[in-house]
DNA sequence: CTCCCTTGTCTAGCGGTGCTAGCATCGAAT
DNA sequence: ATTCGATGCTAGCACCGCTAGACAAGGGAG
């Protein structure tokens, strides 16, 4: 038993050699840059082996959005867990927000940009996802305002910042006053 | 002097039919399936004919950004041109702008989503981009509020807009509730 | 200890991509 | 009529995601 239960830890550990060097190749070159072929080489291995863990290289864009996904939850209830008030608390998730866009624009891709085959917004969404909605949930539904839905309104809230996420990342818009952009945008939608 | 003008004049002729082309192909299968060969073969030529008038694939899909940067203003002006006051601009300037993103997907991915090698907010912007923008900001501007940038707040409005249009059509969010989302960012965003 | 068979990995290759070098052809100008 | 430049073609490069099939290593049965 101890030998097969060594061939599973094993693997693995090469799975998650496979995720976190595809991820770092990302960040380092842009999706582009993640060929099956590289991303074969750097884990020296060859490339069906990727095949072994996963369908395909979409498959393994969605590997990297599930981790990042649990990363971006824990970095955004960190941030508002260290503010005092509605107010501060929603300015804190929403830098939060764009700062771990900013800093992992590659697996921020992997999440919301790229097609890593996972569902969104239904009942089979993997579990990472939801509880990073529920972050967003838990800080913007105090600010929703009477007879507001907290869930429509933590949506409308998040597409406004993943608008500013993308169209900031893609120099569509100027990066200076993103500052300015964030407080906006929090003085209007939230309710203190 | 006639004959120049004539061969002239066809190839103008010819570069419009590859930027429809491309746009039509794109719109009926995604992006893609918009490669230089299906569309070299679509126009009947051979695939260097696209190269003597586009320097690569990436110019193509700036083409057709550009167009429909055209169209997107034209669209917006009219919307808003219906319109009584300014709480009922905005709001259909909002339908208008989402509306086109969803009736024209492809034309909305050259524009925001992918790389047509266009430069953003500068200088050296298209002509169409900046009219775009302007067409934005007519509205927008005089919902600001006082003391608040009006290309700034333009600007916020715009990302909302945008991710509203992206995570939509991208599952991301339930399409149900899209009108009521609308509703509440012009709202809260839009200083009567 | 030897044989077999499973398990795992690799090499090689398929059909596709964007893009380009170099040849052939055609038509205008001499 | 002949030259010559413009123009579009065929063929091919290096790369992509993905897979079939050969091959070696290792444990279990006799």
């Amino acid at each position: 038993m101890s030998v097969q239960e060594r061939k599973q830890r094993e693997r693995a550990d090469r799975e998650r050699l496979i995720v976190a060097t595809a991820r770092e190749l990302a960040e380092q070159q842009g999706w582009d840059a993640v060929t099956t072929r590289r991303l074969a080489e750097r884990i020296e291995y060859s490339q069906p082996v990727l095949y072994s863990h996963f369908r395909g290289k979409r498959e393994i864009i969605g590997a990297v959005a599930l981790q990042g996904a649990t990363e971006m939850a824990v970095a955004m209830r960190a941030a508002t867990a260290a503010a005092d008030g509605p107010r501060a608390r929603v300015a804190a998730l929403a830098r939060a927000y764009l700062d771990f866009a900013e800093r992992n624009p590659a697996v921020y891709d992997a999440l919301f940009q790229l097609d890593g085959g996972l569902a969104y917004a239904q009942e089979d969404t993997p579990e990472p996802l939801k509880d990073a909605f529920a972050a967003l949930l838990e800080c913007l539904g105090e600010v929703a305002g009477d007879g507001v839905d907290q869930a429509l309104f933590t949506e409308t809230f998040w597409a406004a910042l993943h608008g500013l996420a993308t169209l900031t990342r893609a120099g569509r818009l100027p990066r200076e006053d993103a500052e300015w952009r964030v407080e906006l945008l929090v003085d209007r939608l939230a309710i203190v």
